[in-house]
DNA sequence: AACATATCGATACAATTATACCGATATAAA
DNA sequence: TTTATATCGGTATAATTGTATCGATATGTT
């Protein structure tokens, strides 16, 4: 035994992500079955990988015809934990928060804003796309009223620990880290970060390599 | 020879970008070096990867000292292509695309919008935070007259194809997609997702293993 | 000046992740 | 019914990425 509960590879998760924004779609469109060579071909990965990466979430396919669109749909939400409505609260309605609590994460990943906290009392005491915005000093009479599964960080970068720190007093173990700074957690709290500067340095790396390989042409 | 072009791995290149946002920190309250032990502790990798991760970007340190915070500093905003201005456009000023014009990036990452467009002619015609929107149709004009890098997709999934067929078409070979829908682009562009999905992806996925964990704990 | 020690870089090794290969099988066509 | 073929899953291999080890070296201490 002691295989069951190995870590799922991060690429590998994040390519079922993609998988399954594509499913959604084409079970809206009534398609039955799809093969792992045209899924591959959509994605611009190979056919190998896309069953690979399926095997992992426990589906198997039919020889000539591929793989049954809903099903995969719903198993690859099941596996990414996005079946069961999930709870989750925002710390900093600023611009990026605003943006993420009008977002509907509800519909394909199954995530429910249920509150937003606030350090200034200014910004506090509103509505934000029908979420309450409360003082931040509440949440620990708030988080004992209710479920809360996820604490999303979005506040400056100097005020991100602290959040941190008041999530994991408060029990809160999921963690999605909006602020550009590294937060220290105990061990038994998972935090994801969500930086935008990860994807804008692979992009500016790649523009330089590739204006220096167009400086100097390979023979 | 044929060394000196082969790309950078996108695990390393991340990282270097966490490097990046703490040294500038430590450069700013004036701290002279520092050793990949401590710059480990503080990010949570280990010493060893962050001395390799250093060398990729041509650094040296010295026994005993470390680094230099300012040299280390200001090699990976090179490597990364962050320390010449680098002019980006935008494409759909919903609530991301508002959230991304009112971002500091030029501080940072030497990013900065000269322009935003939008379909709607009714969302157009304005300034957000300073940056004109114009409507779509004027781009391929707007391209012709000005120095644009990268064009940044914030639209609806359903127009993020045209939008790069569009900004492929006008010569712009550095593409942010923020739509969650993959766009092909011929080769030659570079088009980099920055996509919440596959972030929030890993998140919950953890949270379904170490639930699963709790529930089965090891002898 | 000699020594102790923290840190570095190079090389070797381990782990993870991706890909290639191939016999088995379900469907469609002959 | 037989044959042809696209696709599957399992196993083997390759490529990439991460980590451990260790001699060399710069700085502080005796």
């Amino acid at each position: 035994m002691k295989k069951t509960s190995s870590k799922a590879p991060a690429p590998v998760i994040r390519r079922l992500s993609n998988y399954h924004h594509l499913l959604l779609g084409l079970k809206h469109r009534q398609v039955q079955s799809i093969s792992s060579t045209t899924l591959a071909e959509m994605l611009e990965y190979k056919p190998v990988q896309v069953r690979k990466d399926l095997q992992l979430a426990g589906l198997v396919g039919k020889p000539r015809t591929g793989f049954q669109v809903a099903e995969v749909e719903e198993s690859i939400r099941r596996f990414l934990g996005w079946s069961l409505d999930c709870q989750a609260v925002l710390f900093g309605a600023g611009n990026l928060g605003s943006a993420l609590l009008n977002h509907p994460w509800r519909e394909e990943y199954g995530l429910r804003f249920i509150a937003a906290f606030e350090s200034s009392e200014a910004r506090a005491n509103i509505l934000i796309n029908n979420i309450p915005v409360f003082a931040s000093a509440y949440f620990p009479t708030f988080a004992k009223e209710h479920q809360v599964d996820i604490g999303v960080i979005a506040v400056p970068a100097d005020a991100a620990q602290d959040v941190a720190d008041m999530l994991v007093a408060n029990g809160i173990r999921g963690i999605w880290n909006f602020s550009h700074t590294h937060v220290k957690t105990p061990h038994g709290a998972t935090v994801e970060d969500a930086l935008f500067a990860r994807s804008l340095a692979i992009l500016t790396r790649r523009l330089v390599e590739s204006r220096y390989d167009n400086e100097h042409p390979e023979p």
